[in-house]
DNA sequence: CCCGGTATCAGCCAAAAGGCGGAGAGACCG
DNA sequence: CGGTCTCTCCGCCTTTTGGCTGATACCGGG
């Protein structure tokens, strides 16, 4: 069988080339190619379509890892795109997931469950880290916990400081109505009061 | 000369080969050890006294970079310890600064002023990433908006989304003293409400 | 066709937070 | 010594937030 080849993309060039090393050691993985953005991922997989596309999330400028996997999925060579990613944030799993990616990897994970990804990727198998299973399973679990479209939409510019009154205005709701929002959210994040609710969503959903 | 012998602490496996790999192509520089954590660092320091050691500042779980930093410092092997980390917010570079750390430089920055800082850090002298420089230089030219020491120690819990009366236990000051301070943050911060300081502050200073 | 989920709004009341002005004690510095 | 900074605390008043209860309307599935 022929090598599974492998497409990086990442901003730091440490990260590049350090996991180069790594997936140096395995006979079966070749890297052919790198890209240090979004915008460069999609360029470089034109020209050296790969089977499987290790992208990290948070790109420092330009278009972040969520949309690069879209856009790399619409251009289909049927490649698989695995997030390899510091961060396991509840919303970029969900993000991720739904963008089209076929795994997620933390990059504090062991060398062998990188490979292992890989090598999953490849044959079209879906991939987890175990933190990020936990973290997806228990989301499945618990429904109640997930913000419905219109909380999530307030939650995002709750965390930016707003007041109620801007909330309101913002999205064209009374601020009654955004008050009942935000005792929904409150409820699903477990907290009482909005300075906690920022606190828990900025940590929890890598919302920054 | 002696190559300049490197110590590296990371707790990314990809990182520290990355890095050992990009060090490993300048014949003066010579990566003697690693390490994963604060901890093992301090250990392993000792067994194997480096000219510099690289030090990321967020390692997931135990002893933070900062402290390993003052720690290292204090066995004095008169090493220089030299921050190499994804961020650049503001409050990790002062604290890192004052901890005794001899450079600052991040992660993206170019292979070149990665040499140079390991090649600097050896000498003694003190080397920073650009935007790392001019965010220091920034707070030097404006200490009206550097928070106090106190001020901190109460951001720090503030982030955590507590209460005047929780903030106010904590720190064993009256709630009126906690509204004193908090109005001072604020206005250094540029903010009006708890809210919005909460989402500067970690936004802005990397607390999470 | 009724029910559950979502989104919208209201009023009332208690608690928390914020603005304002003032003030004393200790530390540090020129 | 005098000025500045920092940390501490008070009271008073206004605004904001949060808790509670209840209500209307739309939509989609069983």
């Amino acid at each position: 069988m022929n090598p599974i080849s492998v497409l990086l993309v990442d901003d730091h060039l440490v990260v590049r080339s350090g996991l180069k090393a790594l997936l140096g050691t395995q006979p079966d993985i070749t890297v052919v190619a790198e890209a240090a953005s979004g915008e460069e991922a999609l360029a470089v997989a034109q020209q050296h379509p790969a089977d499987v596309v290790m992208m990290d999330l948070a790109m420092g400028q330009g278009m972040d890892g969520i949309e690069a996997i879209k856009r790399l999925r619409q251009a289909s060579k049927q490649q698989a795109v695995l997030v390899f990613t510091t961060y396991d944030s509840d919303a970029d799993i969900v993000r991720a997931v739904d963008a089209g990616a076929m795994g997620y990897v933390l990059k504090d994970a062991a060398p062998e469950e990188i490979f292992a990804a890989v090598r999953g990727a490849a044959q079209g198998k879906s991939v987890m880290s175990a933190p990020v299973a936990s973290k997806l399973f228990q989301q499945l679990r618990n429904p109640d916990e997930v913000l419905t479209p219109r909380e999530a939409e307030l939650l995002s510019l709750l965390i930016q400081g707003l007041s109620n009154r801007e909330l309101g205005k913002r999205l064209f709701i009374s601020e009654a109505t955004v008050k009942t929002h935000l005792a929904h959210i409150y409820a699903k994040l477990g907290v009482e009061t909005r300075a906690a609710a920022i606190a828990v969503a900025i940590r929890r959903e890598g919302m920054r």
